[in-house]
DNA sequence: CAAACTTACTGAACAGTGTTTAGTAAACCA
DNA sequence: TGGTTTACTAAACACTGTTCAGTAAGTTTG
């Protein structure tokens, strides 16, 4: 059945050729100001067409949710492999606020808008690479914990303390609310910094 | 001039009634969802009137917005309320995360959404009520640094790393990013506690 | 008091959105 | 070659935020 083979392929470009446009759109002028018209007209296709393809814009901001997630996976997976478990904690805290302030639309859609959880929530769907991201967090803390290297105890409560703080630190950036804090430009990386600095040493054990 | 008093009384009372209107229903269902066309029909005005008191609707979510702040400094005031710095901090705390869980859709008008930032940042307009909320926190930190009560010795960096922990709790919790990390809906208030404890512990002196 | 002016409000429109549907033309299969 | 399936689209639907000409009161003035 080589016809059938050809045409599922290119019904997987097709899926592949709407969601890299639809990526590139949504980080350079954010979700909500990306129209599913301006995504059609960007690969030459009528606004129809994309939803032979995708169940509605929801979906189609799952899928490249999900392409975000395997992003960050691999960038974790390159760049946290520091043998002693404490270490690699600190790589994977630096990867993840960095990350989030490179690319905040990208960090933005994984983690800050409600819309692509609708789907996570409904049916069995699950977090696609979301897991994966957090699961390699949580290998980590265990670890550490065996190694008694942390104050923490129990892996979730470390694991969700941990989150909070990187998270808070990204999103008050993303969401520009920490140019309140009368703050310079110039001063909030190093207050960042300082900020991660500060609760890893605290955490030690 | 008392015809020019109460026409502008009148004014400020039919703002009022718009706010609280989209108070109400942004609080009900959504910033997005909530329609200027729904909010005018609730009044019963036309919608073009809602335009003659707000410049758009961001303009109206930055009023609401404030209101939430106003909200929550009341909050601080009367319930933070114990001599010693580090255990309003404490209380700080608890009703910050209270007040994220018990209101979220306030608390995202607050500290999530977009939009009323933008005014924010434009002109000379200032984060209403929001900076004195920032501010309560603040002297209370400084307390706590001149008493030696806590690790931290820049109370910019304490500030920012205490709201960074907080809001992470707060907004992973509101954008339904916890219930991901397989703990079951019932455990979730523990690990929170669990993990404000853990914080306030470790940053104490 | 009547005329002129001001104010508060609205109906209707504009330009945009996500989404659905009926219809078409090409590709495929028998 | 004829029938069927597939891939796609034009046009419409029901919404959105926002603007503007027009109206009908309320207020001020001659």
């Amino acid at each position: 059945m080589g016809i059938a083979d050809r045409k599922e392929r290119e019904k997987l470009e097709m899926k592949r050729l709407i969601m890299d446009a639809a990526m590139r759109m949504f980080v350079e002028a954010g979700y909500e100001k990306t129209s599913i018209r301006a995504i059609a007209e960007k690969i030459e296709y009528s606004p129809a067409t994309i939803y032979l393809y995708y169940r509605d814009k929801d979906d189609l901001l799952y899928d490249v949710q999900a392409q975000g997630f395997a992003q960050l996976l691999e960038l974790f997976q390159q760049k946290a492999t520091a043998k002693d478990p404490f270490k690699r904690l600190g790589q994977i805290a630096r990867i993840y606020v960095d990350f989030g302030l490179e690319h905040p639309d990208i960090y933005d859609l994984m983690f800050i808008i409600r819309a692509p959880m609708n789907k996570v929530e409904e049916e069995g769907s699950k977090w696609l690479n979301g897991e994966a991201c957090f699961a390699f967090v949580v290998t980590t803390l265990e670890a550490c914990i065996v190694k008694k290297q942390i104050k923490f105890t129990d892996t979730m409560v470390a694991a969700l303390s941990i989150w909070s703080m990187l998270h808070g630190i990204v999103s008050l950036n993303v969401r520009c609310r920490i140019k309140v804090s009368n703050l310079t430009e110039a001063e909030i990386p190093g207050v960042i910094d300082s900020s991660i600095e500060s609760y890893l040493g605290m955490i030690k054990a």
